[in-house]
DNA sequence: TACATTTGCGTATAATTAACGCAAACTACA
DNA sequence: TGTAGTTTGCGTTAATTATACGCAAATGTA
């Protein structure tokens, strides 16, 4: 009387990265077919032994070589028992920021491409990855704004303007500099290094540096990170 | 080469009731074997034809009777490739919430006891269902404060204090009762009914309720639930 | 030297949160 | 009938935080 499952599992990921002032998004190219090509979120089944991170970690390793600073489970995709035409499969998301400004990805091969996509230029993607992609976008905005994930967008010392325009692009929406810089540096949260930034134009600017071991010692006396805009 | 995968998909509930001033959570007891029983969130494997929010009612459906008010995806667990010691199993988790104020439960057959159990005395469970509630009850107290989903845990019709109570009691926090009235009730998401509370000691209380319509329209023009505490 | 540009610090005002006072409306009981 | 006990419902004030700006400092460039 027992009814053998038959619905596989796969791990797909969403790897932002930000680069000249704009977020962009990982995709790769698949092949369907003989012919049909479509761009996709890099992922693939899991393996019987490895764990669904590892899965994550072992996907995108095999189609990138882009090296992530912040991955966090976003949903699991199995309402939709058609999602995917050839069988049933079960997705997990995962997404992940990596430092995009000076990343080289995997050489294309002749098989799959791999590319960043900016986030309002993104073509119609395999499966549901529209939908997927969607959503995880929608929580980096969230996250974004109770949890200091935009310093793993960064390089490790960066501009405060560069956190500003992070913080604007992302989320859409115009903030008052001097208020958004206030507000940071209240936290205690940054270092401020000796160096300055290499660009030309204006005042010369202090590179800063995120403090994680500062953070997660607020973080255990009850601070609450958070950036608020109207 | 085709290397078949042989992981099984499973869903668990995690249902909580509050009842005179206490959150509790539903468990039914499982056997295991011949002789060893355990306490377990309700659940099981996943039909090939179903999705798995339809698996997750299925199965709470065929265990409890419960009817829910909020029921919403919490996280997939399939890190640890050993958290069940038979198979490897993936659990999709979901936490449900219901007005347990006047419930009963499916009465109890020889082979499965279900049974409500408070928050601050929940046994030790089977497989790695403790740290999964654990998880749950996180995510029910950083949802409270920015959701209103605390009136799915109440009655149609419900008094302040007893919201009140309710917040109290599962954020673990004090709170200053008029400021937390003056609050809610600015924003306009409440409605007066003209019916009193049956309770005969104090002040007679009016009841409430919650303007679910009204709340999605202001939801629309932007705004913003949100319930915090020193 | 004047100008454009961007940084870094400050201040005034509005809005919100936190802390508390107290009368009203009931029950219970003497 | 009146007094004590209890809970509700509405208020006021002080402290804190957010918003909206002003402006000088430090560079490169014309």
């Amino acid at each position: 009387m027992e009814n053998l499952q038959n619905i596989r599992i796969a791990v797909d990921a969403i790897v932002f990265g930000y680069k000249n002032n704009d977020l962009y998004v990982l995709l790769i190219e698949q092949q369907f077919g003989t012919s049909e090509k479509y761009w996709a979120l890099p992922g693939g089944l899991v393996q019987n032994s490895e764990s669904l991170s590892d899965a994550v970690i072992r996907e995108l390793h095999e189609e990138t070589n882009v090296q992530l600073t912040f991955m966090e489970q976003l949903y699991t995709f199995g309402d939709d028992i058609h999602r995917d035409s050839r069988n049933r499969v079960i997705s997990v998301a995962y997404y992940a920021l990596v430092d995009a400004s000076n990343l080289e990805i995997k050489a294309d091969t002749d098989a799959e491409r791999v590319q960043w996509f900016k986030i309002d230029e993104i073509p119609s993607l395999a499966f549901d990855h529209n939908s997927i992609l969607q959503k995880a976008i929608s929580r980096l905005k969230s996250k974004l704004t109770y949890e200091p994930i935009g310093f793993d967008l960064l390089p490790e010392e960066f501009l405060f303007s560069d956190l500003e325009n992070l913080y604007c692009t992302i989320l859409e929406k115009e903030i008052d500099r001097r208020n958004f810089r206030k507000k940071i540096l209240s936290y205690g949260i940054l270092e401020e290094t000796e160096k300055f930034s290499p660009i030309k134009t204006g005042r010369p600017a202090k590179l800063f540096k995120f403090n994680k071991l500062k953070y997660n010692e607020l973080i255990e006396k009850g601070f609450h990170f958070e950036i608020k805009f109207a």
